[in-house]
DNA sequence: AGAAATTTTGACCAGTTGGAAAAATGTTAG
DNA sequence: CTAACATTTTTCCAACTGGTCAAAATTTCT
């Protein structure tokens, strides 16, 4: 009694990037209705982004392959593949989610608040991140390395106008005398890159630093450094 | 500068990993002499080397194939692979290569210099570094990003031996109140942060400041902000 | 329980990958 | 010129790659 021959609903609810052909059923269900549901598959496709994190940050895109994938998911390949039907799918879905979160820091710097105040807490969050989010961050160095072939729209809009944004904020507070004038987009890029070295160069700073500092006083030996050199380097000189 | 000292003893003849079987020839023509010589041929492996550099640089070690490289440096795959046997052997040259030339500036850091000039000319180094070699800094970044797996040895010894040699250094200018007092590991971390960050992020920091300020200007922009930042920031405070 | 839908598995594929062998083509010194 | 060596090309291969498919196992819904 297979009467599904050609089953009528054959990627209901995972992945479905292109519907098959005469499926009156599908339309009963629902006319226009792109994703009917999910349910507790959510969960296995957030074990898959997981590992899909793991093995992309650090190997890129290339380097990674899908076995690798499904074998730290825990499942086999065609099962993976079954909720992305594309490697591509899962990198970009891991992208996507990334640079959301990647700027909320810079996001909260408040035009309102104490010039010094609001940089040493973006300083504070991106570190942070770097040590919370190490594998994002990775994810996030290997795209660029490469160019960013998958994000360039992404950084050529939401990032650059965000920056933009932040660096008129900063501008404006170098005019009114309450931090050094420098170029505001180099300092951005600044503390970007220093935050983001402990995560994407921890084997490096792991490796220099030895087994002494290398816990939580690391990450605090590189706060206090930073918030000095930032805070400090940034205090107008002639009054 | 371009320093393109190379050390020649890695590997004798190109395609030397087995001798042919049964030849009492060889063994007559140099009993214990482990390399004949290599003539004209090591244009080839350079071009080779180029080759693999831009390759390696965008897509890591295993996202980069033979065949690519094979077709960048203008060669079939096989011809290629009578240079270098391996892969592996191809890569491990390049990073060889890299390593020596990559610390150098810091190397040159002298201490009976001024202090914040020494550090200014560092900082400069590193920028032109940046500029100049930027595939060798990509490379170098993403082997750091896999974990450094193939040359955690090297960056546990040559490296650290140096950074420890410098950070003493340091050590030494901040007791004699020459220099603000900071961590100077971090500090040497920030430095190559903040440099490399414009070979490595290259692509991000020309989405974000566009098409304006993109040629030499960009590098000078970047100089200024990172000396002033720098050197103001490590002006002694306390009188 | 039983039908229908969903999830998982195993077999399979075509294209790519790193690499081996050996034949074919230079190159060079005697 | 020619033997000895160096280089290049052709052919080939086994393992791996991203991905398909139908059948089987499982879950869900009534």
């Amino acid at each position: 009694m297979t009467s599904k021959k050609l089953k009528a609903a054959e990627h209901p609810t995972p992945v479905s990037r292109r519907q098959h052909k005469a499926d009156a059923k599908a339309a009963a269900h629902s006319p226009t209705k792109p994703r009917p549901l999910t349910r507790i598959q959510k969960e296995k496709q957030d074990i898959i982004l997981e590992a899909a994190l793991e093995v992309f940050s650090v190997h890129g895109f290339r380097g990674a392959t899908i076995d690798q994938i499904a074998e730290v998911a825990g499942m086999s390949k065609p099962n993976l593949l079954y909720y992305f039907p594309k490697k591509e799918e899962i990198h970009r879905r891991l992208i996507a989610a990334l640079l959301d979160t990647w700027l909320a820091p810079l996001r909260e710097m408040d035009e309102n608040g104490d010039p010094f105040s609001e940089i040493r807490s973006y300083i504070r969050r991106k570190l942070e991140m770097a040590r919370d989010f190490p594998r994002e961050s990775r994810l996030f160095a290997n795209e660029m390395l490469q160019g960013a072939p998958r994000i360039s729209e992404m950084i050529e809009v939401d990032l650059k106008g965000l920056v933009d944004e932040k660096a008129r904020l900063l501008m404006g507070w170098m005019d009114e005398g309450k931090i050094a004038r420098t170029d505001p987009y180099h300092l951005i890029f600044s503390i970007w890159a220093t935050t983001q070295h402990y995560a994407d160069f921890d084997v490096q700073v792991r490796a220099v630093l030895g087994p002494g500092r290398n816990g939580e006083g690391r990450f605090e030996d590189a706060a206090r450094t930073l918030e000095q050199l930032y805070l400090h380097g940034l205090t107008p000189r002639n009054r």
